[in-house]
RNA sequence: GGGGGAUUAGCUCAGUUGGCUAGAGCACUACGCUGGCAGUGUAGGGGUCAUCGGUUCGAAUCCGAUAUUCUCCA
């Protein structure tokens, strides 16, 4: 069978029994402080669980993109080393809200693999929860039973809390579990060690498939579990690991969900896949790497320098790494398996068929650019190489190694490699102890605290009513304090709030919190999944009493207009530009909007300007505001609403829409009434930010008149400086063109001064034992000048030795130049002369053997300069 | 958020402990030669050494701040 028709019975059995289908959630994180990446399928439902949220559908099943860069076997370093584990992957789940419960659970796992999927009983087994002391937790009796209906005892296993007990946090919704592990290995290997023996021991053949989480408990902050009112099913199936049992090979990628891009490689270095370790672990490391770098991009997570975008930064790094060091690739060639990507994904995944191009582009920028920096290390390893050789040592320092790591993102893998092929090693242990050393640095600057939620009032939970008001009567719910090194941050959450959490790119509210006693200023607003937390300057000293929450309205009026503007922009930018506009990120707060868009190339001037013009004629057209709440998803497309990739939208949405056939968009922010409230809109920056990302910076209303005024005036400025000519353009052109050609005639005639003085000065050689020697006294304009003099004087005279003395710019400076040849025969040094010389003017100087300036404070001291070596060498 | 680098000609970069008239290669201009594969020879133009401040007789070079950017860690 298939991959992809694996993929959809699964789906399809699911649908047989009730449940809903729902597509993967964006495999990138937002608005969760705790969480980069989803990395499990129940991540979407997490509210569900929690209780924050009631569930829509009951019964719900997918295949969710997953990814996971840390742990015990999925450590970025280990991914291709083993065959069955991955950064990126599918994980199939079916869950029960408060539905059904074990029995179903189990029955219908087992009937979808040993009779839907045909896989051979005597190869499964299964593992059931067998108590625990410390959590005076029984065995799973329920499960235990059900299980034994339907397999042999003997294929039964108990595990311990560790394997067999799922909590999804230090507190909250937990519960036994029941795994599903099969056994691939040949029927002699069987014959030796039966499977039984292998389960959860870390074999590569004997695997887990199927997690059934059987939730029933709550763990409370003291550790004690508490029954659940309603108990939950949470399932997970690794995809890749199904797809292998089901084609029943011995290794992931041997499936073909890997080999189309196995192939792809193999044909692109001309290596084969399976003959070697070293070669075959690269070929896994870019097969599984480039499924993780293309999902995320898709999701809107470009490469980056921090957080998840540096996350993908590596796994594509470490994917080029590999290529590079043992499948000769040393140009961009990850790029070239996006396409396969969108064929074999694009069914299940459609964002990584609409944006393949984009993909594409991103990675090979992104190759490009580490292959220069691992350019700019390899000369750098040239270099230290160098080094050692000269001083016959033959090992890279610990240090050293660390420094092209940390500073110049060298990998180390590849210094030792390089050092290794040239008779050189590395000292790796030194190396871990720097990287220990930079680590706890990083630790000890982040840390921070957080406190514990206190609650003050009941827990009704939370309603937003900022789209209507921007002042309400509140209660505080809860408040809590986050502490480090900058000291004590106070958050709290109210019943109901007027206050605009960020999202969506738009700043959250600022404003107060007045109760009779007490006026607390609220300095920001943000989301922490669906609770929107408030930021205030102090704890209320009595926070049970009723408070007036007062949201800041100018900042709020002024955010307001940038973000409409913002919507305009957008369908200002497909019109000039074309449909392939996406939005790749966007800020909006009171003082500028910034919206970054997919687009290749510069927009020119022309473009620029058609794309303001439109919006302010949207602007003038004074089109009014049509909010809609609630909107069902499929309608909301249906009207052809602008949504975002990797943004995660409920099944009802808002509708933002300024005039029907230009603005529709799926968007949470608040908006004009009019759009003439923008007053005027004005783009003051067009740059890029990344490979195919375009970034526009504008403003509105107020700030854009001033910003034009500003403009005016400055213009109005130079004309009245310079004399108000017709055209200020020619006028400066000119003066810029006669600054230059006053400048040139400067500099010649100092030159002519200078060539003067020289004339003057070669008179007044005087020959002593074959020297030609000169000392004079002479003023000049710069310290160039003298230096030049000095040179021409030597370049002329044969077997010269100068010294000048002389007065620059109010201040005394002497030099002295001779002949190279002097240096050697007569043991002149024009550095110890000048030094020598220099006590007479109060100053020290140095240079070469043959040439030397120095200065220094007492003028008058020239005379005695001149004096002084006349004595010495005339 | 924290650490470490970088910023020198249009581009890619050298520039050893402060003093080598700030350099190289490519690109550019002019002239000459030339039947290709980066054609070649000669001459030439092009630099506030990121910005601001400090130390010093003297700073591309040392110190501090700012900006931009790279990189590692969290």
């Amino acid at each position: 069978m298939e991959a992809k028709k694996i993929r959809s019975t699964f789906i399809e059995f699911f649908q047989s029994k009730q449940h809903q289908y729902v597509p993967s959630s964006p495999i990138v994180v937002k608005n969760d402080p705790t969480l980069m990446f989803t990395n499990a399928g129940m991540n979407q439902f997490k509210d569900a669980f929690l209780g924050n949220e009631i569930a829509k559908y009951s019964r719900v099943a997918n295949s969710q993109k997953c990814l996971r860069v840390s742990g015990k076997h999925n450590d970025l370093e280990e991914v291709g080393v083993d065959t069955y584990h991955h950064t990126m992957f599918e994980m199939l789940g079916n869950w029960s809200f408060g539905d059904y419960f074990k029995k179903e659970a189990i029955e219908w796992a087992w009937e979808l693999l040993t009779e839907v999927y045909q896989l051979p009983k005597d190869r499964l087994y299964v593992s059931v929860f067998q108590g625990d002391e410390g959590d005076k937790l029984e065995k799973d009796v329920e499960a235990a039973e059900l299980w034994s209906k339907i397999v042999p005892e003997d294929r039964i296993i108990l595990g311990s809390k560790k394997d067999n007990f799922w909590e999804m946090g230090d507190t909250g919704p937990c519960g036994p579990c029941s795994e599903i592990h099969v056994d691939l290995r040949s029927e002699a290997e069987i014959a030796q060690v039966p499977g039984r023996d292998l389960v959860n021991n870390d074999h590569p053949q004997v695997i887990e498939i199927w997690n059934l989480v059987f939730m029933q408990f709550n763990r409370l902050a003291d550790g004690s579990l508490k029954e659940l009112p309603a108990k939950h099913v949470d399932t997970g199936m690794g995809f890749e690991r199904l797809v292998r049992a089901i084609q029943f090979k011995s290794s992931n990628y041997d499936t073909d969900l890997f080999t189309p891009f196995l192939d792809a490689i193999a044909k692109k270095s001309g290596k084969t896949y399976g003959l070697d370790e070293q070669t075959d672990i690269a070929f896994r490391v870019i097969v599984d790497h480039i499924r993780a770098i293309s999902f995320t991009i898709a999701d809107g997570q470009i490469p980056s320098n921090n957080k998840a975008g540096y996350v993908i930064r590596r796994i594509l790094r470490r994917a080029v790494r590999y290529g590079y060091t043992f499948l000769g690739l040393q140009q961009p060639f990850l790029f070239e398996l996006a396409p396969l990507i969108a064929t074999y994904f694009g069914d299940i995944f459609p964002e990584v068929r609409q944006q393949q191009e984009f993909i594409a582009k991103v990675i090979m920028e992104e190759e490009a650019s580490f292959l220069r920096t691992l350019d700019h290390g390899l000369k750098m390893l040239e270099s230290i190489k160098s080094e050692l050789n000269s001083k016959n040592e033959k090992v890279i320092t610990g240090k050293t190694a660390f420094e092209l790591y940390d500073t110049f993102g060298f990998p180390l893998d590849l210094t030792s490699l390089i050092a290794r092929e040239n008779g050189f090693s590395v000292d790796e242990k030194g190396f871990a102890e720097e990287m220990e050393k930079q680590k706890t640095r990083s630790r000890a600057a982040s840390e921070q605290e957080t406190g514990d939620w206190v609650l003050v009032n009941e827990d009704t939970g939370v309603e937003f009513i900022g789209y209507d008001f921007t002042e309400a009567y509140s209660h505080i719910i809860k408040h809590r304090t986050i502490t480090d090194k900058k000291g004590d941050r106070y958050q709290l959450v109210l019943d109901r709030t007027p206050f605009y959490a960020e999202s969506g790119g738009q700043a959250g509210d600022t404003g107060w919190l007045i109760s009779d006693s007490e006026k607390i200023r609220v300095i920001d607003t943000k989301k922490e999944n669906d609770l929107i937390v408030h930021f205030v300057e102090k704890l209320p000293a009595h926070p049970e009493v009723r408070f007036s929450s007062e949201v800041d309205r100018e900042k709020r009026q002024l955010t307001m207009n940038n973000h409409s503007a913002t919507h305009l922009l957008q369908s200002a930018l497909k019109e000039v530009l074309g449909d392939h506009i996406q939005q790749r990120g966007s800020l909006v707060n009171e003082n500028l909007l910034r919206f970054d868009f997919s687009h290749f190339g510069k927009m020119s001037e022309d473009e620029i300007a058609k794309v303001e013009e439109i919006v302010n004629a949207k602007v003038r057209e004074n089109i009014e505001l049509q909010e809609q709440r609630n909107v069902p998803i499929e309608e909301a497309k249906k009207m052809g609403a602008t949504a975002l990739f990797g943004e995660k939208y409920g099944d009802f949405v808002r509708v933002i829409t300024f005039q029907k056939d230009f603005s529709v968009e799926l968007c949470g922010g608040t908006h004009v009434p009019f759009t003439s409230q923008i007053g005027l809109f004005k783009i003051t920056s067009e740059g890029s930010i990344s490979a195919g990302v375009r970034r526009i910076e504008a403003i509105t209303a107020k700030a854009a008149a001033n910003y034009l005024r500003e403009q005016e005036n400055l213009v109005k400025e130079i004309q009245d400086l310079l004399k108000n000519p017709k055209d200020v353009k020619k006028a400066i052109e000119s003066l810029l063109q006669e600054r230059n050609d006053l400048r040139k005639e400067i500099e010649t005639l100092h030159l002519e001064k200078a060539s003067g003085v020289k004339n003057e000065l070669l008179k007044q050689f005087i020959e002593k034992d074959g020297i030609n020697t000169l000392i004079a006294q002479v003023e000049l304009p710069n310290a160039e000048s003298l230096k030049k003099l000095a040179y021409e004087l030597k370049n002329e005279v044969a077997n010269a030795f100068v010294i000048l003395a002389a007065k620059i710019e109010d201040k005394p400076q002497v030099a002295v130049i001779l002949e190279d040849a002097l240096v050697v025969s007569k043991g002149l040094n024009a550095g110890q002369i000048v030094r020598e010389l220099a006590k007479e003017i109060q100053g020290g100087g140095g240079g070469q053997p043959f040439f030397a300036t120095a200065g220094g404070k007492d003028l008058a001291g020239l005379e005695k300069v001149v004096a002084k070596a006349k004595e010495m060498f005339l």
